[in-house]
DNA sequence: GATTACTTGACTAATTTATTCGGGAATTGG
DNA sequence: CCAATTCCCGAATAAATTAGTCAAGTAATC
């Protein structure tokens, strides 16, 4: 399980077509303007988003992605691993050859830590991070079809 | 909460401490060469992670390095997070600029996700980690004979 | 005071991330 | 059919990070 800035451009994205996918999906253009990610960074993401079954694509016009389950179907674990492809971790990549003494100690021990790192953002859905972004999101703002702001809702606590 | 190799290498270097320091403290070189890891990279790992108060140096003859405290007051957390210092995680540092809408989505998104994570890994001590290694040393010789082929190198979705 | 071994910093190479570019292919609307 | 929109793909490039190397130090022991 790796954990990289990359993981987390996938999950904003996919947090984004989250949002804001109603009926229509939701082109690379916009989430690159509202999340400031180069479009072409999207593409390829998506890419490999799409060939993991995260995503349906719709080409033409009126056509992008949407998500391929309900978000709260949808964990962060897959998200992240499906673009962090080589989960490898272990340095010897299960090759023996590791060591004469003991097989490179690191083998279960990081096994181990991953299992649990996994296990967690395994727990975590697309759904509780749309929950928690909602409360202070309610004012949808402008969309692309002008629709427009309800209520600014709360600040925050914390 | 970044996590990448070089956490890993950093781990499993103190962990090469905590289990070979007796009264006299380990060098570089034994750690290099039980841990195959460049002698040169574990020197740049090791200053980041004395600054950081994690580990003791003694310098001459007989020298090496030391933990600082004991394996059980040492969590994984404050290792990583030693050697991997930009823990920025939201790509937008605290300035307050992301965005014109709302405020780049992924401030708290990621903050949340971090604390758990970080939460977790602060869970783990080096303590736990030698205790996790010790049992499957005693067996080196059996291991290396038998179970050659056990455990799969990716931690798969299962 | 000479040897051992840690200390430090600068420098290079390899890999990964991120972006840019240039063209395609499918679909819709006119 | 035509043209616009949007996904699709691959290559090239730039920037950042990771990993490894080198060389000149400083401290401690014998």
């Amino acid at each position: 399980m790796r954990l990289t800035t990359k993981g987390r451009f996938a999950v904003t994205a996919m947090l984004d077509v989250a949002l804001y996918a109603g009926d229509a999906p939701v082109t690379l253009a916009a989430i690159s303007a509202r999340q400031k990610i180069s479009l072409s960074y999207l593409e390829q993401l998506f890419g490999k988003l799409r060939r993991n079954g995260l995503v349906d694509s719709v080409r033409g016009p009126g056509g992008g992605y949407q998500l391929a389950r309900t978000p709260d179907a949808m964990t962060i674990a897959e998200i992240i691993r499906a673009v962090d492809e080589p989960i490898d971790a272990t340095q010897c990549g299960g090759r023996e050859n590791c060591h004469d003494d003991r097989r490179c100690m690191t083998h279960e021990l990081w096994a181990g830590l991953n299992a649990h790192i996994f296990g967690f953002l395994r727990g975590v859905t697309l759904a509780d991070l749309v929950a928690q972004q909602k409360p202070r999101q309610t004012d949808v703002v402008v969309m692309k079809d002008h629709r427009v702001a309800t209520a600014p809702t709360t600040v925050d606590a914390a």
